[in-house]
DNA sequence: TTGTAGGCGTTATCAT
DNA sequence: ATGATAACGCCTACAA
């Protein structure tokens, strides 16, 4: 006696709980939404009818008829980096206070499945914050209008009229710099981190204005953005002269300190290590580490400001600028003599 | 002279397709889905005309239409921990190797509204999986029917058959407790998680059962699962004679470490600290940390194999349980006469 | 092989 | 204040 008509394992419709209580549909959705006006004795018999059979709205159908999800997307290249989990995390935050939910997308450094990647998961949502570093400008571009509305992060907007999110890694570099020249360095190595990464670049090209004014001798090593990179390039360090090394970022910084503490160099007495980001566990590395503190926590938060405005309709801020701030700990020291 | 008819911003619907292709929204959606046997001529004009109105299907109504978001959702306490990152992370990238898109929601520790943002993360999604350490079983179960299909991390499911995907703490902590016995440690400290946490009352059993059996002198703090909680208590272990301290996880060990150190206690020399979970980092502490490790990575991967299998109307298949591997570092070493 | 028509579960407009 | 009814955009029997 299988009952084929009214299944109780599905869950149960608006058309349904609108016949249990014997109003139309309509009805329901106007108390569910607690909108206008009902007479309080049918608003009742729906809460009742609900409760029986357990109602929950569908939030697809809904998000099918207002033409909104309430759900924004985050494309980050490597969820493993402390970085975008911190992006991740205070966006999750912001955009949680806002009622949205945040669908979550990896590209795992596959610049290739990189577009495809935003661009489906932009379509799931009502708009999308991208981390994309490595992406060509041509070919972000070209993606600007399926992602729409989006915001970046960590990148310029070349032309397009992108609202961004981003770090001055120049004047990060500069602090890092000065920092160091006022401790006597003058021959200072940087660990670079991935070649087409843009904000390296905008690192490299920053160390090597200071370098072309003379102002230091700049050995450049190609590493990566991992630990195990600066790990292993610890070792060429020992070959340099140098008396400080700019990491592109705290994890390599940590891989070097972990690396020149195997191999006996002691910072900062031997060696000066600055890192950049200052990720949670930079004041905890032996020595903690010096370095250009960009707020990640912050940087989440804006970047939902800028998307909010523009679910809204609104126009564009302009694009937010974080400078970062200088944290001198005990990885960086004055600079002596090496041998 | 404006169209308001064929309004070119709005996104380019299956009707606009087979209208300019001339041929049915069935074919469309047919030749969409690569689906069945559409004369070659009409698939290329629907093809083209997608191409020209620069259509993609919507998501959101394919789901209504076929009852499936491909989506999940992951629920966690905290985002900061390194340990739900990695879940995050291994979780994303399996679900992904089967065409699914993570939600993230983050109770951010919030016991009151876990329940909420469960559910409501649930909705949104065709599974969900459970980081809920702190939730009472009661509510639990009487969430279940909502949360169905869903997998827990790191708890048991009591009663309810809900698979789930957990870590052999009892386990991982005996190992510590042989490693250090077989040091010659006889009193231990243990700085205690969150009370409410399953898996730390599991940890803390298994402590009080070699106490019981005089096999330790066990010494409890109260502590807590963060960084901070572990460095604010290294005070209270040098008023202790113990000479070695078991942490709840790799971050208060972690915090355990720099507090001791700035305090000018030397270790393993003055005392053993062990962690667990083996976060990354763990092996780049100084000393190295020794600790429990449990594989995040195949965490995340197993329960969505778990949820998986849930989604396809399988049986639950039985409790993964991990059981941790005792990873040897440098922050453990002999007993030493304390003074 | 192709098209017609109904349904997925809501919301929103417009009568009443 | 309430109820038909038509979207929302797609899929899928079923029919032709």
């Amino acid at each position: 006696m299988t009952a084929e008509t009214d299944d109780d394992t599905r869950p149960a419709t608006i058309s349904r709980v609108a016949e249990l209580a014997g109003v139309s549909r309509a009805t329901v959705s106007r108390v569910m939404n607690g909108s206008s006006t009902v007479a309080p004795h049918l608003a009742e018999r729906v809460r009742a009818a609900a409760a029986t059979l357990n109602y929950q709205p569908s939030v697809l159908a809904r998000s099918l008829a207002v033409g909104r999800t309430s759900t924004i997307a985050l494309v980050v290249p490597d969820l493993a980096n402390p970085m975008f989990q911190d992006v991740l995390r205070s966006l999750s935050h912001a955009a949680a206070t806002q009622g949205h939910r945040l669908l979550v997308a990896d590209s795992e450094e596959n610049v290739a499945e990189e577009r495809l990647i935003a661009v489906e998961a932009r379509r799931r949502c009502d708009g999308l914050v991208l981390c994309a570093p490595r992406m060509p400008d041509s070919e972000l571009a070209a993606l600007a209008p399926q992602l729409a509305p989006f915001v970046l992060v960590n990148r310029e907007a070349p032309d397009l009229s992108v609202p961004s999110v981003n770090v001055d890694y120049a004047a990060g570099i500069r602090d890092l710099v000065s920092h160091l020249i006022g401790l006597g360095h003058r021959k200072v190595a940087y660990l670079a981190g991935p070649p087409t990464s843009s904000s390296n670049q905008l690192r490299l090209s920053t160390l090597r204005g200071f370098a072309a004014a003379g102002r230091l001798d700049l050995v450049e090593h190609e590493c990566g953005a991992t630990f195990s990179d600066g790990h292993a390039v610890a070792g060429r360090l020992i070959d340099d002269v140098c008396t400080a090394v700019i990491a592109y970022n705290d994890l390599v910084a940590f891989g070097a300190l972990s690396g020149l503490h195997e191999l006996g160099v002691s910072v900062p007495q031997q060696i000066s290590v600055a890192g950049f980001d200052d990720i949670p566990f930079a004041r905890y590395t032996t020595p903690p580490l010096t370095t250009a503190s960009v707020p990640p926590s912050e940087i989440g938060e804006r970047a939902w400001h800028r998307l909010w405005a523009l679910l809204n309709g609104q126009q564009p801020e302009p694009d937010a600028r974080f400078r970062p701030r200088l944290v001198v700990r005990g990885s960086t020291g004055p600079a002596a003599a090496w041998s």
